[in-house]
DNA sequence: GGAGTTATGTTGACGGTGTCAAGATTGTTC
DNA sequence: GAACAATCTTGACACCGTCAACATAACTCC
């Protein structure tokens, strides 16, 4: 028996995810079908669903992983920042995060999951995660420096939803292109430090 | 023969649009087909296609009204603000616009168009201008009280895209709660304010 | 007013989707 | 080796968008 036709596929949870992955890097999450991916793992159409218990589990599985690599980042960024409040290189490499993974940055923010879909609590907490150690670090490093009567959770807050909307409008492929999002966030992030004293 | 068994609609392109606009807002795109919507307007599955080429074009044509709906408020609102800078105004009647009209806020926004789909020539230029107004606008507002260096349509578009941000984030179902979603606002105009001299 | 043309509506069909049910095969455990 | 659980299969169902072919109504022109 060749190892290409045996009954029983030996790794299929991990090569869906990976199979998927690729799927949605080629083609979107529209693109994504299970029926697609299970030929692709060169299996039948219902194989997957010994894995994960509908096409929504599997997509969540596939968005946590993508927190972790965002999670990741952010982490690291935050630590270079060290003391310093200027957040530049914080944005850029978020930017390009969304830019060279955008079908992934979708699929992770999108309401394919959130509204449409039931996001798994480890999806949820990871997400929650990310955010939170986001605009913590980021208060921390603008704490004392802002203006009296400003909440620096708040400036992390609405920082984070400029990078996020600037990424939207791209991926989303309707105002901004790729050059113009990195000057636009620059004036951004200079308009934050312009505030600090 | 009754009103309700005659064979010709009569007025199927306008019912379709309407009853589309009622289905998108009770069940979002993920829940408008067309063959509902037909069973709705009382007319067979494929109708519709006398009067909109594929479904594609009936979004957008749902989009292209409710664009011209948001471009009202952009220009009633940048006219109130008068030759003042102060945009929280605004920014509140967008975000009212956002939340109470979510469904069509994501439709005119959204990949559902702009990627998978194939957003009309008609949908692209009024999605166009208001932006273009806006950014025209509201960089006119700031001409010359902005520190030096700092270009208005630049942070125009910042504007825009937390405004986008966090409309995405609270419709999206994701991180902020709709009363969070104003003071997060707020604080972005303030810190805007706060540049000006 | 009748004939021809266009607009509008219909049913039937095709390929695609997610997912359930029932059965086949393999691995695991006592 | 028997019993059981995990895994994979085919078959089926209800949706979906859309095309082709045909039916009916409205409109136009002589």
């Amino acid at each position: 028996m060749t190892q290409n036709a045996r009954y029983h596929h030996g790794d299929l949870h991990d090569t869906l995810l990976q199979e998927a992955n690729t799927l949605l890097s080629e083609q979107g999450v529209e693109g994504l079908s299970l029926r697609k991916l299970a030929e692709r793992a060169g299996v039948s159409r219902t194989a997957p669903y010994h894995h994960f218990r509908d096409k929504n589990a599997l997509l969540c599985a596939l968005a946590t992983r993508a927190f972790a690599q965002l999670d990741e980042i952010i982490q690291r960024q935050l630590e270079a920042a060290g003391n310093s409040p200027d957040i530049q290189a914080f944005v850029i490499e978020y930017l390009r995060f969304a830019t060279e993974n955008p079908e992934q940055y979708e699929l992770m923010f999108g309401r394919t999951l959130w509204k449409s879909g039931e996001p798994t609590p480890e999806l949820k907490e990871v997400a929650y995660r990310s955010f939170r150690r986001y605009a913590e670090g980021l208060s921390a490093l603008l704490q004392g420096r802002l203006p009296e009567g400003t909440d620096p959770l708040r400036v992390a807050q609405a920082s984070w939803a400029t990078i996020h909307g600037l990424c939207r409008l791209t991926i989303d492929g309707i105002y901004v292109n790729q050059e113009d999002m990195e000057a636009v966030s620059q004036q951004a992030v200079a308009l934050i430090m312009a505030a600090l004293s």
